[in-house]
DNA sequence: TATTGTTATACTCTATAACTATA
DNA sequence: TATAGTTATAGAGTATAACAATA
């Protein structure tokens, strides 16, 4: 015990400080990286999952942890620009995937090439070495979940 | 070059990945715990905050980022449940300073465990040893701002 | 009946612009 | 005039409950 009292900024309780920040920071970036293309976090997330799939409603609201009913108005929203299309299964009459649209695409690889650059921006203190320890850290907490980058979903 | 492209979860790439990934997961994190006591995050930052402050509603904009019409739903709403209450300043008749309630208090008490449990929770795979040397990344890539716990205002 | 998706409704959060009251 | 704060308005995001159409 006393293992940590007599240093600031070390111990369970700037662990638990320290990753909140960070998340704050992260979400913050990631907000004003979105914005500066139009888009907001949630439909950079949307965009980031069709990039590779054509889920249904169902499976993208599995994806994105919202209910099918906030996928709806999602997908209203970025239909509306031009971002994604709704296609009819042809298969099951209910049904419909999301696709991306070309434009869509071109927004969203832009915008991620800029959220790129940002996040690893707020680890410009780190050296080189440091990195690489903070990421296989990150891999442990995540359950090794950081494959290589293609499905990347988050 | 080809510094990194052989080990999976490794590099540049991966490290955005996790830093956003891990957000996102801190992000729910709080949000569960904050529902927990029906609390939601922005409520959660401003009874924060309040804890050893008693701020103007600029003062209180300038804090958690936002325009201050924000903070004026945002004490609209915590008011209207006992969280906190407007308080008219003496020397200057336009001015209200924002102070959190007993029960406020007692609510923020509370929610703040539970999230500290649940964010520590996060990083159960990782060995003492390692917490620690997190914690020092974060603490590098936030500028130093890990400071005693008292403070810990996100 | 069960499943897929939308609609109706309600709330929180946020911003911009205009306004009130005081300094 | 400048400052502190509120109001009016608008829009994104989210959920719950009820609904329609298809399976």
């Amino acid at each position: 015990m006393e293992k940590f009292d007599r240093v600031a900024g070390v111990g369970p309780a700037a662990l638990v400080d320290g990753l909140v920040q960070l998340s704050f920071a992260v979400q913050a970036v990631l907000a004003a990286a979105a914005a500066e293309h139009e888009l907001t976090v949630p439909q950079v997330r949307l965009l980031g999952i069709l990039r590779d799939r054509e889920p249904g409603m169902l499976q993208l609201a599995g994806h994105l942890g919202l209910d099918k009913s906030s996928v709806t108005g999602l997908v209203d929203r970025a239909e509306r620009r031009g971002l994604v299309r709704r296609v009819a299964s042809r298969d099951d009459g209910r049904a419909v995937r999301v696709a991306v649209t070309e434009l869509g695409r071109a927004l969203i690889d832009r915008a991620e090439g800029e959220i790129g650059d940002r996040v690893r921006a707020l680890a410009v203190a780190l050296t080189e070495a440091e990195s690489v320890t903070l990421t296989a850290l990150l891999d442990r907490m995540l359950g090794g979940r950081l494959g290589p980058a293609s499905d990347s979903t988050w």
